[in-house]
RNA sequence: GCCUAGGUGGUGGAACUGGUAGACACGCAGGACUUAAAAUCCUGUUCGCCCUAAAGCGAGUGCGGGUUCGAUUCCCGCCCUAGGUACCA
């Protein structure tokens, strides 16, 4: 019997449902190991080639982990919340439910054909109210929790206001508003409930506050930042500008010193924990209040600065153009130009302001803040180098240390003061940190630290500033003016907004008319009919992000059905944390962040138990497409005919490229019927050929098909099977590599599987298996095979198994191995990879069906692998020049002797005087001369 | 600019802690089987020189240096590619 993938497939994948061979419990004897996957957007198109890279690394790994004795939860589902459903919607009327659903239907259909290993019965879907109601009840606990410094966690709100009520405001150390109030216990107890609501609001996790947010007018909401790219939408690429609006938002920030800490106990690629550091922005540094006496008595400019130690070489105090006291600041005399200036730079667009980062700019306000060290007058000046959102939004300028401060000093003719004896001010700033401080009175001759010390010290104790660490990172917005995403559990009591009951929840996402925003502008929400809370009160209309529910889903899998809890305790308690992430490194900074802040907020409320939830990651590289060209000809006057020139002859004619199918065309070598009907107008087309072929050319772009560079799983799976396609996808090179997909070398994989089919087959194609005791030789590549794959398994590198499976195979095949003992523990090796013909084989040899998912991984027996000689590579000089079988066990004196006599080496000596002999046992014997 | 990763045959890639560079596979060339094709199998395939062949010689892992008996691997400088970031005080 030959091997005939899809019949093997069909049934083996049908085997699998029916008698739910990857269902796993929530209690076992087994050590646990969770394996999640980054779980897709079902979008539209359905999945190509690229999409499955990851599940199936993945794949491979849950599976080696079964046979390893684990009891692995490996579950898949759907982030089915998203604009392309809803983009969908706007046009064709259809409810993004319905578009989702099939677009799920159709993801699910070749997910199973690839044949995983999930368990199907712990499908999440984030659009499913019995998700999002989880979703939302973790929205509310964020609503009703404060962020207490001094314990370094978040905790529920009843005990801020059991603190307000006891102590007031004083003695409390929480991340807040900066707007908040001083008031004692009494005062708080004659506060209205309003009032007391309103104070609240500005410790809660989840919080309103007024934000300047990204507004696309284009798609009608409002976008994060990492959703704006180069001021345009990342999506569509729509006109984007800056607006001020209500907005949910999460206190990420309470969290920033616990997100960086965790970078360092987990187990992730360096470059995304870099990126995440970088995101986070931490600088140690201080607040410096500058008085201002135009403003009143006792009014000051906060600025923040890493480098407090250059305080004396301050010249002047920048402000951002948006500053709020930039107006007041401002003289008559210098009115006309702050204003021209101000309108300049809000002309300019994120990009101008971008592509002219070096130009310097700026206008003088008139007015005079005071040194708070020296007394002596410092001009304040704005410019739009200063940024309104970092910081304070204001700087204290010392071009001798800064290269920007310097430009502007330069550009405006401000005096420009050396601060340190080992500063070289030729034409630039010079941030040494290096030397003693000069001009600087009382830190004059000291160290940067002794400096800084003495700075800080000085500036504490006139009450003109503190040591600060500031953060790069700003809250999360948690809104989007959206329809298909959670509705957010909240309405309105006047002003203030209240959470429903939790008995409440879901609350389901209300039938409109329409996608699009309400003609007053309000989101889709607007358009729901009698959409009041208890028949009263406005419900809030904006929805959650894209992010809300991939930052906690990883839980649901651990008790999916689970109706009274997210999960329960027992499952949680079990399942713990992911040990095992898989998926792309473009969610560095969004879900991978915001998923480590909800986990740590709902380890501080007790719900998980562990402080990190992924402990490894790895990042799959992006699976690029690979289009082909054909070349067209084209007459005198430049106009197409219907004569293609192949690829090697192009340049002797005048020609335009044409994308072609990758789909007709094979190693390069085109279809020549096919393309006749890839388009009516190639029809009756004509080639000019080289050797009998028509090459086209080729060119690594994105997959998509406007460049008819997709290629479609189920196709391949078609073709050749999902086994091959599975050990392909791995073959192609490192799974963290971006790389292009080529199916020129399938081949090879399935040739590889029919050579194994054969292995238990005779030359009349009879399944025939010997139970004779296996050769040595037979042994050794065996136990080869064992350790080379459990050794690259542990460090995810399914390329080179693939190789050595190959190698194996070969062996087996040229020592005519049919035996038993070997074939048998090949199959389980081999089966993570390749589940479907294995699962036969092993059913043929006859073993149960359908135990091998968990049989046990054999044994490595270093015995069979034991040498008595080595053929040493002999060196001289370093350049190998011929291989020498010597035993094992002989040491450097007899080496060197037997080496030294050998007549092929002397010839190499050429008679000079030998210096010394390395000798590196079992790698190397190496002559020097 | 900064951060990170990477540059190896015609192609994808291998070489794990400094020890035979190019495993494995594709492609290509030649051959066997076949009426023929497909499939399968065998041989060769880094480049250059020499040669009927056998064998031999030289160069070679982006470029230029260095350390070492020995470097794709470690160090210094540079070039290029990809991803991230954008005046962060």
């Amino acid at each position: 019997m030959d091997y005939h993938h899809r019949a093997i497939e069909q049934k083996w994948q049908k085997f699998w449902a029916d008698n739910h061979t990857f269902r796993v419990a929530n209690i076992s004897d087994k050590p646990k190991y969770y394996v999640l996957d980054m779980f897709p957007y079902p979008s539209g198109a359905g999945l190509h080639v690229g999409h499955p890279l990851g599940y199936i690394a993945s794949d491979i790994f849950s599976r080696y982990k079964r046979l390893k004795g684990f009891n692995v939860l490996h579950p898949m589902g759907y982030d089915s919340f998203g604009l392309p459903a809803e983009q969908y919607a706007i046009q064709t009327g259809q409810h993004p439910a319905i578009t989702t659903e099939a677009n799920i239907k159709r993801y699910r259909e070749q997910l199973d054909n690839i044949g995983f290993s999930f368990d199907w019965e712990r499908e999440v879907r984030t659009s499913d109210p019995s998700f999002y109601k989880w979703t939302q009840w973790i929205f509310m606990q964020l609503f009703n929790a404060w962020y207490n410094k001094a314990t370094d966690k978040a905790e529920p709100i009843v005990t801020l206001i059991a603190h307000f009520a006891s102590h007031g405001s004083h003695g409390l150390n929480a991340v807040s508003d900066d707007d908040t109030l001083a008031f004692t216990a009494t005062e708080w107890a004659s506060f209205s409930e309003a009032q007391q609501q309103r104070e609240l609001l500005k410790y809660r996790l989840a919080y309103l506050r007024e934000s300047t947010v990204n507004w696309c007018a284009a798609l009608g909401t409002v976008l994060a930042n990492d959703e704006v790219i180069n001021g345009v939408s990342e999506r569509g690429g729509y006109p984007v500008e800056q607006k001020k609006m209500m907005q949910w938002s999460m206190r990420i920030t309470a969290y920033a010193e616990r997100l960086l800490r965790g970078l360092e106990i987990i187990d992730w690629p360096d470059p995304l924990v870099e990126m995440q550091r970088n995101w986070i922005g931490k600088s140690v540094g201080a607040s410096v209040r500058f008085g201002v006496p135009v403003l009143g008595d006792g009014q000051y400019i906060e600025v923040f600065t890493t480098r407090v130690d250059t305080i004396y070489g301050v010249n002047a105090l920048v402000l951002a153009p948006e500053h709020e006291l930039v107006e007041t600041l401002t003289t008559a005399a210098q009115k006309a130009q702050v204003e021209a200036y101000i309108t300049q730079t809000k002309k300019k667009s994120e990009l101008d302001r971008m592509a002219d980062v070096k130009a310097v700019s700026g206008a003088f306000t008139g007015s005079y803040a005071v040194h708070p060290l020296t007394g002596k007058d410092v001009p304040i000046w704005i410019a739009d180098y200063v940024l309104a959102g970092y910081g304070t939004g204001a700087v204290m300028a010392v071009p001798s240390g800064d290269q920007r401060d310097y430009l502007f000093s330069v550009h405006f003719g401000l005096p420009i003061i050396p601060i340190s004896d080992a500063q070289q001010l030729d034409g630039q700033a010079d941030p040494t940190k290096e030397g003693r401080y000069i001009n600087s009175d009382i830190i004059n001759g000291l160290t940067y630290h002794e400096a800084v010390q003495a700075l800080v010290a000085k500036l504490e104790s006139i009450g003109a500033g503190k040591a600060t660490i500031n953060y790069r990172m700003r809250d999360a917005i948690f809104g989007r003016q959206r329809y298909w995403g959670e509705p957010v559990p909240v309405y309105f009591r006047g002003e203030l907004p209240q959470l429903i009951e939790v008995d409440e929840l879901p609350l389901l996402l209300p039938e409109v008319d329409k996608y699009l925003p309400t003609e007053t502008g309000e989101p889709p929400l607007g358009r729901a009919k009698d959409w009041k809370y208890r028949g009263t009160f406005e419900f809030e209309l904006s929805t959650m992000p894209g992010w809300a529910g991939s930052s906690w889903y990883w839980y649901r899998y651990m008790d999916a059905l689970n109706a009274g809890e997210f999960a329960s305790k027992e499952a949680i308690s079990y399942w713990r944390d992911v040990d095992l992430y898989i998926g792309g490194s473009e969610h560095a900074t969004g879900h991978l962040l915001y998923s480590r802040f909800w986990n740590k907020f709902l380890k501080d409320m007790g719900y998980v138990p562990e402080e990190e939830p992924f402990k490894k990651l790895i990042n799959q590289g992006m699976i690029q497409g690979r289009s082909n060209f054909v070349y067209r000809v084209l007459d005198e006057q430049g106009r197409g005919t219907n004569t293609f020139v192949s690829y090697g002859l192009k340049d002797q004619y005048h020609t335009v490229a044409l994308h072609v199918d990758v789909n007709i065309v094979s190693n390069d070598v085109l279809d020549l019927e096919k393309f006749r009907e890839f388009r009516p107008d190639f029809a009756d087309a004509e080639f000019i050929l080289e050797n009998g072929k028509y090459i086209c050319g080729h060119e690594v772009e994105k997959m998509s098909k406007s460049k008819y560079n997709v290629v479609n799983p189920d196709d391949i799976i078609e073709q050749y099977g999902a086994d091959t396609l599975r050990m392909y996808e791995m073959f192609l090179g490192p799974l963290e590599q971006s790389k292009p997909w080529n199916t020129n070398g399938i081949e090879g994989v399935y040739k590889f599987l029919r050579k194994f089919w054969k292995l238990f087959h005779n030359a009349e194609g009879d399944f025939a298996v010997s139970d004779e005791a296996p050769s040595k030789a037979e042994w050794k590549a065996l136990h080869k095979i064992i350790r080379k794959v459990e050794e690259d398994i542990e460090r995810f590198s399914f390329n080179t198994s693939v190789s050595s499976f190959m190698i194996c195979v070969n062996e087996l095949t040229d020592l005519k191995c049919n035996k038993r003992a070997i074939l048998q523990d090949l199959c389980i090796v081999l089966h993570p990879y390749a589940p479907h013909i294995t699962e036969e084989l092993w059913a043929m040899l006859g073993n149960a069906p359908g135990t091998l998912s968990y049989a046990t991984y054999p044994a490595f027996n270093p015995e069979y692998l034991v040498e008595s000689e080595f053929s040493y590579p002999i060196s001289v000089n370093g350049k190998t020049r011929m291989n020498l079988t010597l035993p094992l066990d002989m040491e450097q004196l007899d080496v060197e002797q037997t080496v030294l006599t050998n007549e092929d080496i002397q010839r190499y000596l050429e008679g000079k005087p030998v210096k010394k002999v390395i000798f590196v046992k079992g790698r190397i014997v190496n002559v020097v001369v």
